[in-house]
RNA sequence: GGCCCAUUGGUCAAGCGGUCAAGACGCCGCCCUCUCAAGGCGGAAACAGGAGUUCGAUUCUCCUAUGGGUCACCA
């Protein structure tokens, strides 16, 4: 089976959330993939028996499936090169560790655990780092006596001890190191199972993967992967490593941070669609600067080329800005649909005019979380003190204030209907009686009736949310508090 | 500490020898406006430092500084 053509592979350790420095990988060989009419691959990387999370797997289909990025093969969907999971693929692993072995290109080492920590330790503070080799030219009987003794074993790639390793990356350019710098690395644990470098040259040579899409941190041992490839005498693929996600405090992005995996940032109330567009511009930009990206928009314009090299901080407010934009260009009962789960967290069981209040919020959050707070004062007027009556630019006082309200409770009682249209007419008339700005009538009204300085709409709107007996009692209520004086 | 990599406003970033050094977020101001948003207009804000190369460096080279990555039977 010959495998050609531009392939892509997004390769996750089922150890648990959904990073979005993942995420982003993903999405780039997803990109790379797509924009290139190559395929996408998904392979789960199980090797670590200790690192294994319940339902991790379940959570990478399911988040991929919710930002769109379908995969060509992979678990669930089968392809030419299965099983797409690396548990399943054991005794392969065995057979290719052991042609290593036998060409002498690697070989077993019977060193303890223990061993190998007093050794870590003695080098100490020095950290030249390590394992020693000390295996590395072990004659045939003794081998033969070890293995007969039944002890365990990891099979080591045997590293050229001179001269130096080259490549190109994509994004990075030629990187050199020398061979020296590089350890005997275990491909094959003891325990049978591969380590992730050698499963995944493995994989990728056998997936027939055209570009290695990885975070640079791998960048340094590249080298290390390089040589296997030679070993085998498989041809190296296009590395293409990305620049890091950090946190606001230039560390690398971790838990710490608050909310960095991809079901955190959803269930704080941003879309998957905003998320994906934010996270696209971490580490790339578009020839032409644009920002908002659909998912085939960004398959249309993404290239290799456009990828930074240095590490980009991740922007809790530009993701807001973006989620805020995206809250705003939906349908608006797309937007009810999305804010009621979180009216219901208010009010489970009591009924408000929905699409009144949808229709005034939608313009104005950026996170679905927000929607509890900005509802709260409907529940329960807030605490509020009386100078919130003051406000320059309306020209309102607690003086005016008392004018107004006294004057508009009888004329709402009176209402015969309480609607919008009626009770913005009547305000507008009852400004003009008093000869008064039409903020100056406002602004008491609205403060009376929520107890807020900013609203998620103006008094007549704030009225018809709260209806007719609410509103009245709290205009009532806030008018004997003016008189009050306190 | 060794090795590798990076360094343009607070953040994302354009730039790829000659620019008054884009744009976006955020911030500030003005307009619109029954508050706040949204929208419109405008503003403050950057080439880490030092040597070279060159007629000319943000762009190329070297050094320094700072930051990051990596040195596992983890990925």
């Amino acid at each position: 089976m010959t495998l050609s053509g531009i392939r892509t592979r997004f390769a996750p350790s089922p150890t648990g959330s959904m990073h979005v420095g993942n995420l982003r990988t993903a999405l780039y060989e997803y990109l790379i993939a797509r924009s290139l009419g190559g395929r996408f691959i998904l392979r789960i990387e199980d090797t670590d028996q200790e690192r294994q999370v319940e339902g991790a797997v379940d959570l990478v289909f399911r988040t991929l499936e919710r930002v769109g990025l379908v995969h060509d093969e992979g678990p669930d969907v089968g392809g030419p090169c299965g099983p797409y999971v690396q548990s399943r693929r054991l005794p392969y692993y065995r057979e290719m560790a052991g042609r290593l072995v036998r060409e002498g290109r690697a070989y077993r080492c019977f060193c303890s655990r223990e061993r190998l920590e007093a050794l870590r330790s003695a080098k100490g503070s020095e950290f030249s780092g390590g394992y020693d080799r000390h295996c590395r030219d072990l004659p045939e009987e003794e081998i033969r006596q070890r293995l007969d003794a039944g002890m365990s074993f990891v099979i080591r790639q045997r590293m050229p001890l001179e001269g130096e390793t080259r490549f190109v990356d994509s994004v990075f350019g030629e990187i050199t190191v020398r061979n020296e710098e590089l350890e005997d690395q275990v491909l094959l644990k003891s325990d049978g199972f591969p380590t992730y470098n050698f499963a995944n040259v493995v994989d990728d040579h056998a997936m027939g993967i055209s570009h290695v899409v990885r975070g640079s941190e791998y960048l340094s041992s590249t080298p290390k992967y390089n040589l296997l490839y030679e070993a085998f005498g498989w041809p190296i693929p296009i590395y293409v490593h990305l620049p890091l996600i950090n946190g606001p405090d230039g560390r690398k992005l971790s838990k710490r941070h608050g909310a960095v995996s991809f079901e955190d940032l959803a269930a704080e109330g941003f879309l998957p669609a905003a998320i994906l567009n934010y996270i696209a511009l971490l580490g790339w930009c578009p020839k032409d600067n644009r920002e908002r990206f659909t998912l085939p928009e960004l398959e249309a314009a993404f290239s290799i080329d456009g990828i930074s090299r240095s590490p980009a901080v991740f922007d809790l407010e530009k993701l807001r800005w973006f989620n805020g934009e995206y809250l705003r260009d939906l349908a608006p009962d797309a937007f009810l649909d999305l804010a009621m789960p979180w009216f219901r967290r208010v009010f489970p069981e009591r009924d408000l005019d929905w699409p009144l209040l949808s229709s005034l919020l939608q313009p104005r959050i950026r996170q679905l979380s927000e929607i509890p707070d900005r509802i709260e004062f409907v529940r329960e007027l807030p605490d509020h003190p009386l100078s919130l009556y003051e406000n320059r630019k309306s020209k309102a006082t607690p003086e005016t204030a008392v004018l107004v309200l006294g004057a508009c409770i009888p004329l709402f009682e009176s209402l015969p209907e309480w609607s919008q249209a009626l009770l913005h007419d009547r305000l507008v008339l009852l400004a003009q009686q008093l000869s008064m700005k039409i903020g100056q009538v406002m602004w008491p009204v609205r403060i009376a009736a929520t107890g807020l300085e900013a609203t998620p709409g103006g008094a007549i709107e704030m009225l018809a949310v709260l209806g007719r007996d609410v509103s009245l009692a709290r205009l009532r209520a806030g008018l004997a508090r003016l008189e009050r004086g306190e």
